[in-house]
DNA sequence: ACTGAAATTTTTAGAAG
DNA sequence: CTTCTAAAAATTTCAGT
């Protein structure tokens, strides 16, 4: 499995800007990356076929959508020859917004947001019932950055 | 501190709507909430300004922009005593994408972004440098689920 | 706060160099 | 890749309810 081929510079321009702000519009895009809006039109329909570009997202504010509290909540299975289908046990969860099979002592990371501590002990309580866990939780106290654009 | 305003339900699902596709025109918006385009328009206009919509992201493939290797590093200061500014003293690196500041053992958690294990280790040798911390990292293996919309 | 309409800009596709 | 063309669609503003 390949990392697909390099990018060119100027797909990286387009990347970047639409990391940056994703309803950019065309004509910006153009302008800013110092080509004719059709060849941008047709490079970015290229990068969203070949899967380079998987969508676009709006960026919310987690405390003002009433979900203040965010915490990383770790996983180690109490069956160690239980067959490994975590992440779709837990898929139904949408508190839930991240889930990474990760090296070390313990097999998964999640990134939940939750709207409490009780809605987190709730969350704690559906997750081991749901997978047959045991956790281990961090609770985020503030964010000083989060969702920077990758260094494409 | 109040977490804002409780949303309607006509903003809460427009959010909805922009998590899952941040470039949906404001006409499939208006359709799918039942609702015309003006006044669309001007929810969206008052979301932004009300900081509730931060911005819209493109969503890119970490293994094609070249970033296949993705870990999440834990910081532990040396010097109890030194100034709390590790963010500030960290951002300048453009492979940390998050910088959390936690309750528990370490004090911060980042997620980080390279390219190969020799660019991770590059990486930890500029973290420790610039912020005068230990480390611990956990090495992502794959990534089942991320980005999920948020429960608004 | 919403609707509906009008004016402007953008998107999208295609032709030709 | 560029420029040009042109129709369709989206954005944006505004008067009226």
């Amino acid at each position: 499995m390949s990392t697909g081929n390099p990018l060119e510079p100027t797909d990286r321009a387009i990347l970047r800007e639409l990391a940056v702000d994703g309803r950019c519009s065309f004509t910006d895009l153009a302008e800013r990356v110092g080509l004719s809006v059709s060849a941008v039109h047709q490079r970015v329909r290229r990068l969203e076929q070949r899967g380079v570009l998987r969508g676009y997202a709006a960026r919310l504010d987690g405390e003002q959508i009433g979900l203040p509290l965010t915490a990383f909540i770790s996983l180690t299975p109490f069956d160690p020859a239980a067959p490994d289908d975590y992440p779709q046990r837990l898929e139904h969860l949408p508190q839930i917004e991240a889930c990474y099979s990760v090296a070390g002592d313990e097999s998964y990371i999640l990134r939940v947001r939750v709207s409490s501590p009780a809605g987190l002990e709730e969350l704690l309580r559906q997750i081991r019932e749901s997978a047959n866990v045991s956790t281990r939780t961090t609770v985020v106290l503030s964010t000083p950055f989060e969702d920077r654009p990758p260094a494409v």
